[in-house]
This record gives structure tokens, C-alpha cells and sequence, in this order.
DNA sequence: TCCCTGTAGTGAACACTGTTCTCGCATGCA
DNA sequence: TGCATGCGAGAACAGTGTTCACTACAGGGA
């Protein structure tokens, strides 16, 4: 039962225009920056006047949520379809896998990167309703991963009882709730080592898509790796031999 | 051998206007973010035309600039003036009160810390010239109480082991070279650890104050400070019992 | 088949923005 | 007291987002 049985054309052509107005934004995202998107310059580019955008979009704000919406799930969208691929057996390599997908995609895609995770872009409140569940799909992706692997039993009791003596009572209690309203079936300590690790990591990522390494790591990809390793070791122990 | 040995008036009316030119920038900053700052906007606010502020600034970019720098070494003297203040004979506490008046920095100066830590300005490029220097002024100074933790001989011998079979050749390299250019004087692996935890304080601090915390943890600052212990108990071991 | 409704697109207009220019005023030095 | 220079004002230009009246035309009902 195709919904659109007779796609008219009307519609085809609107279909298309979404997806040409998309592109030329993005183009422009990618060539100019964050909060340089020009209204303007998209419809220089498509070769229509301003005015017809608006039967599109609502205005520029409208056009950045989208954007937005759209990088947060092709953001998502690569974390899950690496840990699609890795080895489904060993949940540290799927970790793994996620975490690097999750740096690739930034670096490869800076400017959608920082639209979404840099600083909010002035003037501008993306509207909660549209933009905070796609936001917290690749963290609820990735503690998925980590229930997983503590089903498996693959958490370091040392390691656990180390951060679990490091937890204060407000910290236990937010991340306890956490835990509670978003369905993770996982103790505090270890649902905290797994945080750790996904904000080291994008903490890194963050600051290497801005520039702020180059000056101290020309190529950060190494220590990114190492940093990733440190905190997988952490978790989960170290890589296991194949076929051990 | 005074430069200003009779300050005319003509200077003392410019050296008060850079001063209210800069009050009044940073007050729309605050108010209406990072890019959307507006000359005309600080003209109106200090009742001036427009064109005048270009006696004092070359444009909005040197204006941008101006601001940078000034935030980088407000946010270093915060962080030096803490572990100034702190306890000098114990290392681990002047570290942990840097951290801390980093974070609390960041998250008292939201619009400077997303100026220079967040997504670069769309259209603007910082002159690496005036801001590289005053930027690596905090790393600089964390490091040299790094290098004092070292020196008395703090690290802890089994993380050191494990950090550096963790560390890859590349990376390895990299730090090594750094720690050269730099003259920190401290073993890769020990610089390693204290990199690692200023990259995890920097990364959730930068979330925190870019609200990428909050829907998970409304309030971070707890959090934070856990995530801080645990590095320092990583790198320097745990806090030392009064008089120990 | 025709006609009418509503959609897509246009171009002008308004209120903004950064930047540059010319023009007067007054400060401070000789 | 002169006079060069620093400083501020205001107009102008090119750019921006947004709104509005207006024209073509696709498409469903009579």
C-alpha cells in the first residue's frame, strides 16, 4: 500500500526543491560557517528569489533546525551502522567501533559538527521539541552497548569498586534517576565509567574538530585512539585475543 | 623613566572610552551571544555614532580579537590566582582548585568561554599571532604543577606502567615532542596522564556550559568534580589525610 | 471541457548589519 | 595665537532576514 500513490506533480517538484535547498544550505554550512547561513546566498545559488524559500521554511531559523535535526541523525545514523559491523560477539570491539565512528564523522564533517555541539549559534534557541530526541539517540545507542556488555559480565570488578567510592551521593542520586526515567538496566558505578568515557571522548573530538589540539597535536587521531583504549581497558578490560 | 608622565586629556578620555567600548561588547556578548555582536549596537548603547568606534578598533573582527585575548587571560588568571591560593605543599590540592576554577569560570562566563572554546565564529579567523600565545597560557601552567607532582614523585608507578603500554608510537612521538618544544620536563606517560585529565575536564566543562549536560544531568557541577577526583586519583594518587 | 482555488515564484520594500567616506569641531603642541 | 591632528557625526554602499502584494499555473470538481 504505497502512501503516495500518485505522487502529482506538485508535489514531486516540492520533494525536490526540499532537497535542493537542503544541499545548497549545507554547501554553504560546509563553505562559510555556522551562523553565515545566508537565506540570500542559498537562493543566489538555486537561482530563485529569497522570497520563494519561505513557502519551505518558516524562515532561516526553521532552515538551521533542520539542519540540525538532519546532523544529528546522520551522526547517529554512522555511530549505528558502525557498531552494525563490528563483531557482534566481542562488545568491546562494538564500543569501539561506535566511539571511532562517532570522532570520523565529526572530523569528517566539522561544520555539521559544530552546528550541533559547538557553541549555540547567537540569536538562535533550536526548539527542544524538535532537536533533543534526535540528540540523545547516539548516547541511548551507546549505553545500550554498555548494558550489554555488563549482561556479559565484562566489567572490571576493581574498576567498579574504585569509581563507586568515588561517587558522591549527588552524582549517584541524578545518575540513579538517569538510569531510571531512560530504562537503563545497569548499575550507577558502571553506567558512570561508561558517561566517563563518552564525555572524554567527545570532549576530545570536540577539540580537535575546533582546532583547539592542532596547536598542542598536529594529528590527534593517535591520542584519540589511546584515550579511547585507556577508558575501554577501564570497562570492559583489555581487547581479548581472537577467538579466546 | 614614566611613559605617561602627564596623561593628557586626550589620552585619558581614549583609555576610558577602549574601556567602555569593551564593558559595553561584552555586555551584548552576554546578552546576545557570540557572532551576533553588533557594532552599531555598541554604539547606540554608548551613545556614540557608529563610525567613531573605528578610531579604537579596526573593525568588528580586531573587536572580536580584543575580546579573545581578554578572555583567555581573565579565564588563566582565575585558574593561576585558585592554585595560588591552595594549599602549595599539597600538589593534588593546587591541581584540583585549577580544575575547579577553570570549570567555574567557564560556567560564571558563559559567553567568553563559548567565544574561545566553542565553534569558531562564522567569517571570522582568529590571528594565531595575538591568540595562540595567551591560549596556551592555562595549559602551560597545569603542566608545570604536573611537572612539581613528578618531581615528588607522586605519579603512581602502576598507572604510569599501564598508561604507557597504552601509549601507540604516534602518539608517543607526538608528546615526546611536545614535552621538547614545550621544556616540560616529565616522562611521555606521566605528560600523557595529565593531558588526558585536562581533556576530560575540558570536555565536560565545555558541555556543561553549552547545555549538552542538562538533559542528562541537571545539575553537572557534582558530577564534574567526581570525574576530576578520579583523574587525580589516576594520575597523583588519592587525596592525602590532613598532615599524612 | 472549463473554471476556480490555492500554490509557487517574483520583485519591491523595510529594518537591520559592517564598512568607508567626507566633513566639521576642538584638543594639544609650538 | 596658529595649526596639525585626533575624534566624532552623518551620509552612503553593499549586504542581511523578513513581509507583502502581485502574477503564473497546476490540479481537482462541475
Amino acid at each position: 500500500m504505497v502512501t503516495t500513490e500518485k505522487p502529482t506533480l506538485r508535489a514531486r517538484r516540492r520533494e525536490q526543491m526540499l532537497i535542493d535547498i537542503r544541499a545548497a544550505a549545507r554547501r554553504q554550512l560546509l563553505a562559510e560557517g555556522a551562523a553565515a547561513l545566508s537565506l540570500r546566498a542559498v537562493a543566489r545559488d538555486l537561482g530563485i528569489a529569497v522570497s520563494a524559500l519561505y513557502r519551505y521554511f518558516d524562515g532561516r531559523d526553521a532552515l538551521l533546525t533542520d539542519l540540525i535535526v538532519a546532523a544529528f541523525t546522520a551522526h547517529a545514523e554512522a555511530v549505528e551502522a558502525a557498531t552494525a559491523e563490528a563483531d557482534g560477539d566481542d562488545v568491546r570491539a562494538v564500543l569501539r567501533a561506535g566511539f571511532l565512528a562517532y570522532r570520523d564523522w565529526g572530523v569528517a564533517h566539522p561544520a555539521d559538527f559544530a552546528l550541533v555541539y559547538g557553541a549555540p549559534v547567537p540569536g538562535y534557541r533550536a526548539p527542544a521539541a524538535r532537536t533533543t530526541q534526535p540528540g540523545t539517540r547516539i548516547t541511548d545507542h551507546l549505553t545500550g552497548l554498555a548494558v550489554q556488555a555488563w549482561e556479559q559480565g565484562r566489567f572490571d570488578e576493581a574498576t567498579l569498586r574504585h569509581r563507586a567510592a568515588r561517587l558522591n551521593p549527588d552524582t549517584e542520586r541524578e545518575l540513579a534517576r538517569l538510569c531510571r526515567e531512560r530504562g537503563y538496566r545497569l548499575p550507577v558505578p558502571a553506567f558512570a565509567l561508561a558517561y566517563d568515557c563518552f564525555v572524554a571522548v567527545h570532549g576530545a573530538v570536540a577539540m580537535e574538530v575546533f582546532d583547539q589540539l592542532r596547536p598542542v597535536l598536529p594529528d590527534a587521531a593517535p591520542y584519540l585512539t589511546d584515550l579511547l583504549d585507556t577508558h575501554l581497558d577501564a570497562m570492559v578490560g583489555p581487547a581479548r585475543e581472537r577467538g579466546a
